[in-house]
DNA sequence: ATAGTATATAAGCATATGATTATATTGTAT
DNA sequence: ATACAATATAATCATATGCTTATATACTAT
């Protein structure tokens, strides 16, 4: 059972329209909260506890950097996953989406 | 966004592991709601109920032979589900998990 | 028509979830 | 040390979710 509880969990992660976007965001370069924050119609703790939840599940990597924490796919081990966001847009076709710019280099 | 927030709502379907047992379970062959019953631990009216939700996405058919009614996987056109599925256990497998024996031919 | 089985729908409830605002923490720069 | 920017955590809240029990519907058989 545990094999399909745990691919459930994650699952479950997925099934989040923002953080399936974050994921397809994801896709192509490492982004970091502020620039999510720039891009999703969301406040930043809540951009925040989606990346913990992702994080906590072993779905991205955080890595800080100065004042910026970036956020990067982790799902080479995770091949359901990740063949799940090879049908789904990635960087750019979402932005579209979004009806967004690619964010300014630093944010504020 | 109806492409990602689409396959959100559909993955956040297989995000629950009831549901995703019945998906494993249906690989290999049509199960009767009776059938579900006897081998997960919920009501029928749970069962139903999760098919309801399965059916109104399209990710199961429906087809009624007497006073049973089969439901069996249809996802040959949800390229995402169907890898998803594939990395997941059958029919066979998902019975040992459950530590169940394939159900009686006909039920009670 | 009646009884019995299989399934669906309705109603209710406890818990989970995604969001927000307020506040704390961490790091940078002066 | 102070001020500011980026991020995280806490508290709160409204809604969604998964389950149950009770009841209705559909089909079969006598």
């Amino acid at each position: 059972m545990d094999q399909i509880m745990d691919a459930a969990e994650k699952l479950k992660l997925l099934g989040d329209k923002t953080r399936l976007t974050i994921l397809c965001l994801l896709k192509d370069r490492e982004w970091c909260v502020c620039e999510l924050v720039e891009v999703l119609s969301i406040s930043q703790p809540g951009i925040s506890q989606h990346m913990r939840k992702l994080k906590s599940h072993g779905i991205v990597n955080e890595a800080r950097r100065g004042q910026w924490v970036y956020y990067s796919l982790r799902v080479q081990d995770k091949p359901y996953i990740q063949s799940v966001l090879e049908y789904m847009p990635g960087t750019t076709d979402t932005l579209s989406l979004l009806n967004k710019k690619e964010p300014g280099q630093i944010c504020k």
